[in-house]
DNA sequence: ATGCCGGGTACGACCCGA
């Protein structure tokens, strides 16, 4: 079973490009992020004509997370529990039976946070603090978990270009780089990292010529309870799309597992 | 480079992203 994430920046604007990769690579799930359309206006069908079952958690003009599954959705869960003010949709769980057994993928796209400090950075830390009681609730069920998605944390030097162009960035401070280090300290390894020692970016700004000059970050990961992590065979970055016409400024990052 | 691009809303600018 083949899983990706990716960060598409406007479902409306990202439509053609993502039924063609689907066509092309033909994962069995796709995460989305950003999807900036409220459910009633999200394009289901062009993604059930291919295959895939859809659920969504919209909101109108930003954010938004769905995803996109072959397998039927045995159960979803939107929204982040934790703070009942807090109406931002970037959060969305599917639970997927197989013959080997269950298993959950949960789908987030966690605060940007800048400018740090303010309001905002103060959020992401709160969403990161309440995304920790969230995964100590799943690992408890000891079933294979993936946590997925644009987390916007840039985990370490290794993950950018130009390191010092990154201090005091919300993506990169000491304190989103340690919530996401105790995410990992919960039991769940960081797949890409966990197999390659080399840059893999999964993102590039519109902005000054990033992709040209390869001036990237690694801020969309896949996360794995062990029971996942027991499954996954291999993990890639799609850069090339980054080349392709009407990019999203993420590309998708899949992992193979044996469910 | 607190906005160089690109997408959102809404139809002229302003908000947001990382």
């Amino acid at each position: 079973m083949r899983i990706a994430s990716w960060n598409i920046n406007g479902i409306k604007a990202r439509l053609a490009v993502i039924t063609a990769w689907l066509e092309q690579e033909k994962p069995d799930m796709l995460c989305l992020q950003e999807i900036k359309s409220v459910d009633e206006n999200f394009p289901r069908q062009p993604f059930e004509s291919l295959g895939y079952n859809v659920q969504t958690h919209g909101q109108k003009g930003f954010n938004g997370v769905a995803i996109l599954s072959k397998l039927p959705f045995d159960e979803t869960h939107r929204g982040l529990e934790g703070d009942e003010n807090d109406k931002q949709a970037r959060l969305i769980e599917g639970v997927f039976s197989t013959a080997s057994g269950a298993f959950r993928v949960c789908n987030i796209y966690l605060p940007n946070g800048n400018p740090a400090p303010g309001e905002k950075f103060t959020y992401k830390l709160d969403w990161m603090d309440r995304l920790h009681d969230f995964v100590v609730s799943r690992l408890k069920l000891e079933e294979p978990f993936i946590l997925l998605g644009d987390f916007n944390i840039i985990p370490a030097d290794i993950d950018c270009h130009s390191p010092k162009d990154w201090y005091g960035d919300a993506l990169f401070r000491p304190e989103s780089a340690e919530r996401f280090r105790a995410l990992l300290n919960l039991g769940l390894t960081d797949a890409l990292r966990a197999t390659t020692s080399e840059p893999s970016y999964t993102f590039w700004d519109f902005q000054s010529g990033a992709w040209r000059k390869n001036n990237g970050i690694r801020i969309d990961h896949l996360l794995l309870s062990p029971r996942a992590a027991d499954r996954i065979s291999n993990i890639r970055v799609h850069k090339e799309l980054r080349g392709w016409d009407k990019p999203s400024d993420h590309v998708p990052i899949e992992g193979d597992f044996d469910f």
